[in-house]
DNA sequence: TGGTTTTTTAACCATTTGGTTAAAAAACAG
DNA sequence: CTGTTTTTTAACCAAATGGTTAAAAAACCA
C-alpha cells in the first residue's frame, strides 16, 4: 500500500491514496495532462493495466444497461469479479469512471457520422457508406445509441467537449456544400442539407434505440436483428430514392 | 388519520394505513380492479383529486428528466411542493407512481403509430397523418421519446402490457396488405412494410430523441425547435418521395 | 532471500434514499 | 359547535450506496 505521504510534484501536492488512473486533484488541485502522463506511466505497469481492461469492459456492461444513476459501483464489481475498492483504486470516483466509458460510446456514435462529413466521395456513395458504417457498429455495439442519448439528455453538457473533435467543423461546412452544389446541378431535389443528414442520422441510428419496442410491437416473434443485418443496405436506398431527380 | 386497523374486504386483507390511489396488496394480496375503484369512489374525494394531479405533473416532470433510478422521490415533493409522505399516502411506491407516469408517456408515444394503422385513409395520406401527428405531439412534449425508449430498454417487460392496446394487430395487418396492394398496383416501389413503418417512425421520433445532440453537433446557434416545428410536411415528403414510383 | 513497491481485500463510514409512523391540521357531517 | 374522517406534516428508520482505510497479498528488485 502506499504510505501515508504528502508528495510533492512540480510544486502540486499529491496527497495520501493515489489513484492510478485518473486526474488526481485531491484538493481540487488539478494536474497537467503532461505530468499526469508522466506519473501514470512512472508506477502504473505490473498487473495494473489488465484489471483496469477488466473494470473498464464491466463498467461499459453495467452503464451501458442501467446509466449512471442506475448502475451500482458494488454491481460493476462484482461483474468485474474483483474488489470495489478497486474501482476507486484506479478511476477514484463512480463520476470519473462513468465519463470513460462514456466519452468512448460517444466517439463511437460520432464517428462514422464525423467520417461522413470529411467523406469526399461522391454523394450517393458517402450515404451508403454512412449507412454501412453504422449498421455494422451499430450491430456489434447496439446498446450505444439509448446510451449516449440518455446520457446527453440528462445531462447535455457532456457533448460539448466533444465538438472539438478532429475536423467536425471543416466536414459539416464541406458537406453542406456539397448536397447544395448536386442541388445546383439538378442531380438531387431541393433539401435542407442539415434535414438531410437528420434524416439519415434517424435512419441508421433510431431502429437500434427503439428496438426493444419494435421487436414486441411489431415484429413480435420474427428475429429482428436478421432485419437489421440485411437493413444498411435498403436504408441507404430508402434515402438516395428520396433525393434523387 | 386513518386508524391501525385490519380491515377485510371480500376477504382479501387491507391493514394499517390505507393508500388511496394505487392496487393495495400490503402482504402481497392483490385488489380486483373492481374492489379497488369501489374502494377508491368511497373515500377518495374532498382535496384528494387536486393533490394527485399535483403530484403527478411534479413526477413527470422529474421521472421524464432524470428516469426512474434518476429522479428522488423527495425532489418530486419539493416540485409539487408537498410533503414526502403525501406521495406514498397516494402512490404507495416510487415505482407505484413511476408506472402511472410511464403508462401515460407510453401511451402518448404510441397513440399515433396505432392511429396509423388503424386510419382508412390512402397511404400517402396515412402517411402525412403519422408525421403531423406525431410531430404535433412530440414538440409539445419532447421529452417523451427519450423517456419511453430508455426505460423499456431497461425493462423490456414494461412495454409487453401495452400490446392489448385496442386494435393494434387488426391495423397492422391491415396497413401491412394495404401497403402490398400499393406495390401491386404500381403505386409504389418495392419495400417490406414493416421497415417502411420503421423508417417512418425513426423519421418522426428520432429528430426528438436526439435534439440535444444535433442541437450542439449541427445546429450550433440556429433554434432548432423552430427547424422541428416546419419539419413534419418535409418529412411526409421525404418519404413519399421515396417509395412512390 | 529480504526489503520495497504495487495490487487487492475486508471492514468501515457518512450520507442518501425509499418508506413509515404518529400526530396535527383541514374538511366534513350532523 | 362537535365528533369523525380525510389530508398533510415533521420526525424517524433501516437499507443501500459511494467512498475510505489499514492491512494483507502479490509482484518486483537487489
Amino acid at each position: 500500500m502506499v504510505k501515508k505521504q504528502e508528495a510533492f510534484f512540480g510544486g502540486i501536492k499529491i496527497n495520501k491514496y493515489t489513484c492510478i488512473n485518473q486526474t488526481v486533484k485531491p484538493n481540487g488541485l488539478f494536474l497537467t495532462n503532461g505530468l499526469i502522463n508522466w506519473l501514470n506511466m512512472a508506477r502504473m505497469e505490473k498487473k495494473s493495466l489488465e484489471t483496469q481492461a477488466i473494470i473498464l469492459k464491466a463498467a461499459k456492461k453495467i452503464f451501458a444497461q442501467k446509466g449512471l444513476s442506475g448502475a451500482r459501483m458494488q454491481e460493476i464489481a462484482d461483474e468485474a469479479g474483483i474488489n470495489k475498492a478497486l474501482l476507486h483504486y484506479y478511476y477514484r470516483s463512480k463520476e470519473k469512471l462513468f465519463e470513460q466509458v462514456f466519452d468512448a460510446a460517444l466517439k463511437k456514435m460520432l464517428r462514422p457520422v464525423i467520417a461522413f462529413l470529411a467523406d469526399d466521395s461522391e454523394l450517393f456513395q458517402k450515404i451508403r457508406n454512412i449507412c454501412h458504417h453504422y449498421y455494422s457498429v451499430l450491430l456489434e455495439f447496439p446498446f450505444i445509441p439509448n446510451f449516449v442519448i440518455n446520457e446527453v439528455s440528462t445531462d447535455p453538457t457532456r457533448i460539448i467537449k466533444m465538438m472539438e473533435l478532429e475536423g467536425l467543423l471543416e466536414g459539416k461546412e464541406k458537406t453542406i456544400q456539397q448536397v447544395e452544389q448536386c442541388i445546383k446541378d439538378g442531380k438531387i431535389r431541393e433539401i435542407d442539407p442539415k434535414e438531410l443528414i437528420w434524416n439519415i442520422l434517424s435512419l441508421c441510428v433510431f431502429p437500434f434505440a427503439s428496438k426493444p419496442i419494435f421487436s414486441v410491437l411489431i415484429y413480435e416473434d420474427q428475429d429482428i436483428n436478421e432485419v437489421l443485418k440485411g437493413r444498411a443496405d435498403r436504408v441507404a436506398d430508402f434515402i438516395i430514392d428520396s433525393i434523387k431527380i
